[in-house]
DNA sequence: TAGGCCATCTGGTCCT
DNA sequence: AGGACCAGATGGCCTA
């Protein structure tokens, strides 16, 4: 549907692009994932009785630059045992995961010809700019 | 085979 | 305290 509002000038943007196809690799990616976990590189388990480490020196005082407000933090590393290292991980694959569904709802937005491949998330990002762009820019001069 | 793209892990930082 | 977000590193897959 929204192809048929694209004129030659877009079109000359969209044919430089990679076009579609659909994911193939999505699910043979995750045969790696949560099997992995498991055998996750050698975390240690470190617990202690507060969740922060101290850094070496006394450089470790974290200056921001006042001019952006901020006030000086001490840099302290964060320890997590296995159980949360992992907790994280599933978190981060579930972020990734709600990242790339928004990634392909927006490549199903933008007008592409349904060649051999899918827009990368680069070229999503950038063909979007330009349709949107394109859309105000019509939208501006009627 | 090199380069592009992507998934995943990880640690640092921000935010609630 | 802990979840969200981010960026760097790494490794796999695919294509020219």
């Amino acid at each position: 549907m929204q192809g048929h509002l694209v004129d030659s000038t877009l079109i000359d943007v969209v044919i430089d692009m990679n076009m579609m196809e659909f994911p193939q690799k999505f699910a043979s990616e995750a045969k790696r994932q949560v099997d992995d976990d498991a055998s996750s590189p050698d975390i240690q388990t470190r617990l202690s009785d507060s969740p922060w480490s101290d850094m070496e020196d006394d450089e470790h005082e974290l200056r921001y630059c006042s001019t952006h407000g901020h006030h000086s933090k001490s840099k302290r590393r964060r320890i997590i045992n296995v159980v949360q290292r992992q907790a994280a991980n599933v978190r981060e694959r579930k972020r990734m995961f709600s990242l790339n569904e928004a990634f392909d709802e927006l490549r199903r937005k933008v007008p592409t010809f349904a060649y051999e491949k899918r827009l990368s998330r680069i070229d999503t990002l950038r063909l979007a700019i330009v349709y949107i762009s394109f859309m105000t820019d019509l939208l501006e001069n009627t």
